[in-house]
DNA sequence: GTCTATACATTGATAGAC
DNA sequence: GTCTATCAATGTATAGAC
C-alpha cells in the first residue's frame, strides 16, 4: 500500500513550505523540484495555487479536529488540557513548524476570502473546545477561572500559537515546555 | 517641515505591507504604484529588498523600545503592565495590524539570517522587560507568580502576539480587551 | 498521469539620460 | 533624485503529445 502518491507528496511539501515560508514564499517550481516532477503535473492535480491551498487547509483542519476529538471525553479537565497542550508540543518537536493556520493568519491580506473563513473556523473550533474543557474544570473545581471561560480560552489558544512561533524563532524546543505553565498555571 | 520624504513613504508603506501580506506578499512595483513613483527610485534608496526590510525592522525595533522605556520606571508593576498591554491594544485598534516581528517570524525560513537575529533581539527585549516588571510585581506583592517569572514573561508576550493575530483574523477589536485579562488575570 | 513546449505577467535589479 | 529602458529570472498557467 503506497500512500506516497504524487498528490499526497504535493500536499505534504506544500503544507510544510507554507508553515516554513508562508503562502507567498514558495512556487510550483519549488514543489516540482522537491518532488522530482514538472510544474505541469502539479497543475493537473491543483489547477490553481488557491486550489492547493484550499486542499491543504481542509486536510489540516480535519486531522487536527480528529486529534482533539480523540481525547477521551471521560477524562478530567486538567488531564484533557495537558493532552491538548502536549499535542502542540509534540507537533513542534517533531517538525519544528508552527501551526498552519497561524502561518496563514500572518499573511492574511494576501489570501482569498474563503481561506480566511476557514481559518476563522479553525480558530473558533479550538477556542470552543478549550472553553468547554475550562468550564468542565471550573465545575470539577480543578481550575480556578476568575472570569469568562470563553475569554480565557481565547487567551490560552493565542498563547499556544504564539509560543510555537517563538520556539521556532529561537530554535528552542525547551520553550514548548513553557506551554504547560502558560496553559495550566491557573490550576 | 515635511517628513513625507520619498524614503519615509517607502518605509511606511513597506512596513504596512509586511504586516498585512508578509515579506513575500508585496513587490517594489506595489510600493511604487502606491507612492506614485517608479521602482527604480525605490532601488535608489534601497538597492535590494533585504536592505529595505533591514531598515524597517531597525526602525520598528527602536520605536517600540522607546515606547516601552517611556513607561515611567517609578510606577507600580501592575500599572506598568496595564500600560504595556495598552500599547498593544492601541497599536491594533489604530492600524488593525499585527506586530511586524510576528509577521516576519511567520515567514522565518524565507528571511535572511541577519533578520532572524534582529527578531530574536526584539522578542528577547520584550520578554526581558516583562520579566523585570513581573519580578517587581512579586516583590511588591501585587502579582501572584507561582513559577519562574522569566517563563511567565515568555508566555505573556506570546499571548499578546497571538491575540493580535486573532483579533485581526476575526476583525474584532473587542478581542484586544481580552489581552488585559490574559496578561493580568494572575493579579 | 506525466511530459515538452510555450505563453505571458511579474519580479528584483541595473545602466544611463535628464 | 527620478526617470526610461531594459534585463534575466521567476511566477502561474495552458495546450497538446505520449
Amino acid at each position: 500500500m503506497n500512500t506516497e502518491t504524487t498528490r499526497t507528496q504535493i500536499m505534504q511539501h506544500a503544507q510544510r513550505l507554507v508553515q516554513e515560508r508562508g503562502y507567498n514564499g514558495f512556487s510550483y517550481r519549488d514543489l516540482a523540484t522537491l518532488i522530482g516532477i514538472k510544474t505541469s503535473s502539479i497543475h493537473y492535480y491543483f489547477p490553481q495555487k488557491e486550489d492547493l491551498l484550499l486542499a491543504i487547509v481542509q486536510q489540516y483542519h480535519a486531522r487536527w479536529l480528529a486529534a482533539i476529538q480523540a481525547i477521551d471525553t471521560g477524562l478530567s479537565a486538567d488531564v484533557k488540557l495537558r493532552a491538548y497542550v502536549d499535542m502542540h508540543r509534540q507537533a513542534f518537536c517533531n517538525t519544528e513548524r508552527i501551526c498552519l493556520a497561524a502561518a496563514l493568519a500572518a499573511d492574511l491580506a494576501s489570501l482569498p476570502a474563503d481561506i480566511r473563513k476557514m481559518l476563522q473556523g479553525f480558530y473558533g473550533a479550538n477556542e470552543d473546545w478549550l472553553a468547554q474543557v475550562l468550564e468542565q474544570g471550573v465545575r470539577e473545581g480543578s481550575l480556578d477561572m476568575p472570569g469568562d471561560v470563553r475569554i480565557a480560552a481565547r487567551s490560552m489558544f493565542a498563547a499556544l500559537q504564539g509560543s510555537l512561533a517563538t520556539a521556532r524563532l529561537f530554535n528552542d524546543s525547551e520553550r514548548m515546555n513553557d506551554l504547560l505553565q502558560a496553559a495550566l498555571s491557573r490550576q
